[in-house]
DNA sequence: ATCAATTGCGTAATGCTATAACGTGTGCGA
DNA sequence: TCGCACACGTTATAGCATTACGCAATTGAT
């Protein structure tokens, strides 16, 4: 699958994203778009929806907030599992792709008969540089 | 950590969980114990927050949920990383340790010099039952 | 070219989730 | 008995997400 054109807001909803060293929660991407027209959450939810779809953004769970995909290059969808750490003190996200995870969930998965749709995995704490 | 004696109003917000055949949402719980005197969402938050620390209750970050440990007699913060698959249909969740995915994580972890504090696993999808 | 279906957009209103900021009562050790 | 820690109750507010409605642009089959 190969990430369409993107509309007007999807593209300033994603450049928003990229730019920001962190994590962004929807309503601060709104905040952030006022000047561009934006007026209502939905149109930011909008965007992120299709950007999500697309793979090239990713929503952390466990903070509300959105990030640019890191690898801009290959589609996020084609990775399997993918692990998010996130520190509490400077907001900044590490992505992770093991195949030796994936592997060992999705073999208890299979042993449950249970079919996967959606995945999160999240640490949150501290990295090296806030890590006093 | 033993698990100390639970007030009326944690034992009360307990008791719903573990009677609960899915998880329920703050909200929900206040509802369900509107006759027992609850009027106000804090009076949930600050029980649940009290058993998320005992380790007795697990929060479902990806759907703002809560669900009482399927493990009443070892407590839960000795286990490690948790891991949930939750079923989108009839709401079940299957709970989930393991060494391999926590050895495994822990490692990249320590690889990037990331302190962890707090961890995320889910998994949604399709119970066997609701798997049609 | 036209009509229908799809998709994106804008706005307003609403609902759900979580916390802040008060103050009260109770038990307990110094 | 004073001070502290903790649980509790209430009100208000903040933060996150969706529903419902209507319009505009695009596509694509006839």
């Amino acid at each position: 699958m190969t990430t369409p054109q993107l509309t007007k807001n999807q593209a300033l909803v994603f450049d928003t994203l990229t730019k920001a060293e962190a994590p962004l929660s929807a309503y601060t991407i709104l905040d952030k778009l006022r000047d561009h027209g934006f007026r209502a959450p939905l149109q930011v939810y909008r965007a992120l929806d299709k950007l999500l779809e697309y793979g090239v953004v990713h929503r952390l769970e466990s903070i509300n907030s959105f990030v640019a995909c890191a690898h801009p290059d290959e589609n996020c969808h084609s990775h399997g599992l993918v692990a998010f750490a996130i520190c509490e003190s400077c907001g900044q996200v590490i992505e992770f792709h093991d195949h030796e995870v994936d592997h060992r969930l999705m073999g208890w998965l299979k042993s449950q008969k249970f079919k996967a749709e959606k995945s999160t995995i999240e640490i949150r704490g501290h990295c090296a540089s806030c890590a006093a």
